[in-house]
This record gives C-alpha cells, structure tokens and sequence, in this order.
DNA sequence: ACAAAAGTGTTGTCAATACACCCATGT
DNA sequence: ACATGGGTGTATTGACAACACTTTTGT
C-alpha cells in the first residue's frame, strides 16, 4: 500500500518593528480582495528549512540576513472545507531596513499585529490569522530566554534600540537603567562596537553594539506579567 | 499546475521515566533488525494532532492521560538517499504506568535516552535519532518553565516524585527542602490532596499531590548550568 | 552669542526579594 | 532513612536618584 498523496506548502510570518509597532508582512495576490501569508507548495525531496528561505528571498522579497525558524505545522481542512493539505509555517524576524524590500512579485504591506488580532475585521484568513498569532506568542516568550530581539535590530543598534523591542512586543515600559544592567550582564548578549550614535534629534549619543555569540539568555530576560 | 504530491508521515517520541533513567519507546518490525519510532502516514484531510493521538493509542498502545505535543516537522530525503517525504513529529511525556501498556501490534521497547546519543552503536536511523535528540531537548527545556514535570507522575504523587523527575531529565541533583518551598509557592503548580503516602520502605510518610491548573510557571524553575 | 531648558543615555544607590547552602525535627 | 520546617548569607532585581552629553529655545 502506497502512502496518501498531500499537498504541502510552506507559508511564512514575518515579523518585524515598524515605528514602535510589531508587524506581520501580507501579500495580495492581483484582483483578490484577501491578504494571505507568503508561502507556497514544496516537494518532498527539498529540506524544509531551504524551502523556507528560498521563498523568503523569491515571495517576500528579503535578500539579507535575519533570524528564520519553524513555528509550527498545520494539518487537515483548516483552509476551508475543500481546501485540504499541511502547512509548515515558518517565523522569521527581521529588521526594518531588510522588511523594507520591494517583493518581486504582487502586492505586499505591513500590518500591526494588534490590528490583526483584535479587530473583529477579517483581513486573513482563519487559519492564517491563527498562524500569525503563534508566530507572535513565539516571538514574544523567545524574547524571554533568547537574544533574538537583537535580529528586529540592524547590525548595529543602541541598548535604547533593544529596548523598544521588548517595549514594543510586550507592551510594557522598562526601565533603561535596569535593562541595560541586565542585558550588559549577561555574557554573549551584545558586544560594544567602541563607536557611538552620530545624534539624532537632541540626546546624549547611545554606545552601539552588535549581536553576540549567544544562543540563550542565562538568567532570562522574564516580562513581569504572565 | 497542481502541488506536488508528498508523502506525510506522524511520528511520535514517547517519554517516561523508568527506574531513575529517562527513555524512549522504539517499535521493532518483525524480522528487522533496526529500531524505529511509531508512527504512521496520514493523508491531508485529518487534524496533525487528531492523527497523533490516535497514533498514540493504535501504535504505541497508550490509552489513559498524558501530555501531547508537536514538535517539529522533519522534510526532504533526511530518512536516506532514496527516501523522501514529510515526517511531523510530536512528543508525548507519560508516566510510567501508562508506558507499561503493551502495543497493540508489534514488538515494542523502551531504550535510555543516554544510550541513544551518547553511544557510537547504531541503534537507530539517522534522522530519528535526532529526532529523539530534539525531543529530550524540547523536554528538559520545557520543564523550566511549564508544569509539564506532572506529566511523568501518576495522577497522584510525591514532591520527591516530581523532584526525582527533574533530577532525572537535567542530570542534577536538587536540593529537596529548595525545591519544595519553589513548587509550593509557584501557583496552581500542584494541589494538595490532604492525604500521605503509606511509608514505602522507611522514612516519613511524604504528602500526595496532583496536577495543578498552570500551564506555565512564574517564575520559572531554572536549571544552573546551560 | 550666550544661557537656560528639555531630551536622551549612562552611572550609582538602596531596599526587597529570591536563592543556595546548611541545620534541626518528626515519623 | 526520608520528608518537612526553619535560618542565614549571597546574588539578583526593581525603583529611583544623580550625572553626562546633546539639541532646542529665548533673550
């Protein structure tokens, strides 16, 4: 007996901090009136992970670097009640300069997550809106015990600009005293580049650093409310 | 130009703890001499999670409670050159008694996890070694932070129990006395059942427990070394 | 030009808390 | 022998004050 035949499409949640705010990238395909995940169909012979950033480069249109893991897959009818198949979806984290990329082909925008998740408007699809909200709780606890904030910043970046990010995905102010003893305290968090900010509208200019060697936080960084 | 076709299998990491030792449960088909994990092709019309516990019980022979999960999902010709497809794998945590239940079909054994990777004899393919490897991780790391340490306890059971549990999945020694006053004071954690245990070879009577409501720990259990 | 004010980043202090380590007691 | 309760010194954290450096504003 040979195995059932499936249909499986990879689909990507990109992420990335827009003026203080998270958002997902949407692409509209010409003429429909609704917003998918970038994605598409892959072969059984092609490693997932390089399916995955083949179609961030040619659906997305993101050429440099940035964090891409798989979130999680998705089974059965969840596309509507013909439309059958698996889904492996992938989150990827991204800084502002690389989500600003023109896609190579059709339409894309960005949209604040909250706007996704909280508006009774139905700008995705059920189980696209679902897979969004995964890749953001994702997203939101790794901020905890991983340096990814660090891959929503450019290369190099303030502690103020690290900060945000935690300001921004969790909705909680911090305080950058606190933070930057913590952050500076735990070994291959950042590494000081020795330069500081050309200034940018008043302030006293920030150090600059750039991603360390860690893969973990230890102690992790907790947000205070569950 | 319709998607390509892919075979999609489930495959399941069951855990539990026996005597001290955390292992895995391999099926032998008969007449091979190499083990595998059970699991199982599913077509693209049924829920991933339904599929696995039905695995779960038709594969594995598990009937009663425990904690399921997915874990990760595995593609391209990772099981050997010839063989390609899709494998989700999901991770299941049981408690020993439910592990005793006999499989409905085919030999079945329960391996240490530390022979596994540790060992230079090849006890499995490849890929579902690393499998394995990523499922111990995702284990040991959630027990940080979620109560999922319940798990591997019968519905009923002692803080020792529940110590021994952590003990034997980090490889450390706890300090009882510490650990107890961390568990009591992490809420919905565990829930006293007023009751004690008939004395088990000496020593005072330890007080029975059950599993709480938390799904994560604030804050969390943190293991020292990385 | 100069001084004051406001904005931003950095350094320092202190109390509350959490934790590791050890001792004592009950069964 | 083992579970449980308590105590103490150290490390981490949260809240806040003080300082440093820059731009903007007012006279």
């Amino acid at each position: 007996m040979s195995p059932p035949a499936v249909a499986v499409s990879v689909d990507l949640v990109l992420l990335t901090l827009r003026s203080g705010q998270l958002c997902v990238l949407l692409t509209g395909r010409a003429g429909a009136d609704v917003w998918t995940l970038p994605g598409g169909f892959v072969d059984g012979d092609t490693d997932l992970d390089t399916a995955a950033a083949r179609q961030l480069t040619d659906q997305a249109g993101v050429t440099g670097t940035g964090h891409l893991e798989q979130l999680r897959t998705y089974g059965g009818p969840h596309r509507g009640p013909r439309i059958s198949g698996v889904s492996v979806a992938y989150l990827a984290l991204l800084p502002d300069l690389l989500a600003t990329v023109s896609a190579a082909a059709g339409r894309v925008c960005w949209r604040p997550v909250d706007e996704l998740t909280t508006t009774a408007e139905r700008v995705l699809a059920p189980d696209h809106q679902r897979i969004v909200a995964d890749g953001v709780e994702r997203a939101r606890a790794k901020l905890e015990y991983t340096p990814l904030a660090a891959a929503f910043c450019e290369d190099e970046f303030t502690l103020a600009d690290l900060r945000r990010v935690y300001e921004a995905a969790w909705g909680v102010a911090l305080d950058p005293p606190n933070f930057r003893r913590k952050v500076l305290s735990t070994p291959g968090f950042v590494v000081p580049c020795g330069r500081r900010t050309s200034p940018r509208g008043g302030g006293r200019p920030a150090e600059l650093y750039s991603r360390g060697a860690a893969t973990a936080l230890h102690p992790p960084l907790l947000r205070r409310s569950v």
